[in-house]
DNA sequence: GTTTAATGACTGATCAGTCAGTTATTAAAC
DNA sequence: GTTTAATAACTGACTGATCAGTCATTAAAC
């Protein structure tokens, strides 16, 4: 038997939560939290099973750590986006969807929709956490968005509530789609290219036009 | 003690794989495939775990059976509403949109793609048949009442495949969220109002303007 | 040499899958 | 119409495997 390739003892108490999250991520939208193995969590992120709970008290208590991680720098990133963003609405809607692409469907955080959405039966108050903290507040500012094109007599008077929502779903979708067919079934699709014919669409869909009839005005 | 209530037992062999594939819908979406008890799926369905075994190979078999059941249905009220639809596209994808609601999404089917997203991972050939004869016919519907308005002239040249995604995309989403957080967050949501400013959207979206400029025609 | 991060063999609980036995149902016998 | 026999739908206690969680031991770091 050839050089018994020991992988080396390391301590590395800083590294090794994110680590696990990271990789409890993976795994858990991959394969769902109750078919996932801690002992296979804890080999991706390059430890022992015992190492896991040194960081962490049970498997529960492991989920719960890669929400709440992975749903803070959501939020930051919202905020972010809202404080420097224009005052058009048409410009401030086409950055929040793209930004919410960039930084969270196309990135390992995309798989959390997949994910809250599986286990929410089985975590109802992690779920309405997570409602509270990112599906709402992220509902909010797109509903500010389509407010203020109404406002400015830019878009219909459209239902803002409702049409927040609309304005979302085809990106979870697309994230959800990355995460669950995508690796086994059909072509490709073009991520960005479905962002953008999301936008064109929708914006076309809001504009008002010269030639409708306006209510008051 | 009063009267023990001691289940009658009955002989329905007719019944009893329709029963047992209801059951288990309803748990598979609500728990997860791997959470969901065989027991609990017996008791659901009035009968024990071993009569399950009578009808079903193994767990994986029963959810087999699950999928491809629902998936009939559908399939079948996909092709009645294509025969039998108006030659208007605009008619057509209103057809096309509010039956899908009313026939799967309103009904316990609504919880098969979340179900089948969240297990694709694990059970990829089952994903792989389920896009096949659902998600790729489904589309193709959809593309054709896109393809047809665009020929007549009446909606804009956009991309019938991207653009058949994004009509489904949010009513998928609704039935999303009605099996996931709807029984424990937020208000009430309601789902024929949203569908018709969904369809109110993207038909304004699509619409050709007399105030745009035409390609070529 | 001391501290403590890291390990992995162990255990107790859970649960898919089995099977010997029970009972509803139907049919034949008288 | 009543008893008896034959059939098969149904049951639930059992078992073997799996896996979350533990802990005595090992070794990295200083």
């Amino acid at each position: 038997m050839p050089a018994k390739e020991v992988a080396p003892r390391r301590r590395r108490k800083e590294a090794r939560p994110q680590e696990l999250t990271a990789a409890a991520l993976a795994l858990f939208v991959e394969k769902g939290f109750s078919a996932t193995r801690l002992d296979e969590i804890a080999a991706r992120a390059g430890v022992s099973k015992g190492t896991l709970y040194l960081y962490f008290d049970s498997k529960e208590a492991l989920f719960k750590a890669v929400i709440s991680e992975g749903v803070v720098p959501t939020i930051e990133a919202g905020e972010a986006m809202l404080t420097e963003s224009p005052d058009d609405p048409v410009a401030l809607l086409r950055t929040f969807l793209l930004s919410w692409w960039e930084l969270i469907g196309s990135t390992p955080l995309g798989g959390i929709p997949k994910l809250m959405m599986s286990e929410a039966g089985n975590f109802p108050e992690l779920a309405r956490y997570y409602d509270e903290v990112v599906i709402q507040r992220g509902l909010a500012l797109l509903r500010t968005a389509v407010q203020r094109g109404i406002d400015q007599g830019l878009f219909r008077p459209v239902d803002p509530v409702l049409t927040s929502t609309l304005l979302v779903a085809p990106l979870v979708h697309l994230a959800n789609w990355k995460h669950s067919f995508a690796s086994c079934c059909g072509g490709k699709v073009d991520a960005l290219a479905y962002v953008d014919a999301h936008i064109d669409l929708v914006l076309h869909g809001l504009t008002a036009r010269n030639d409708e009839q306006e209510e008051q005005s």
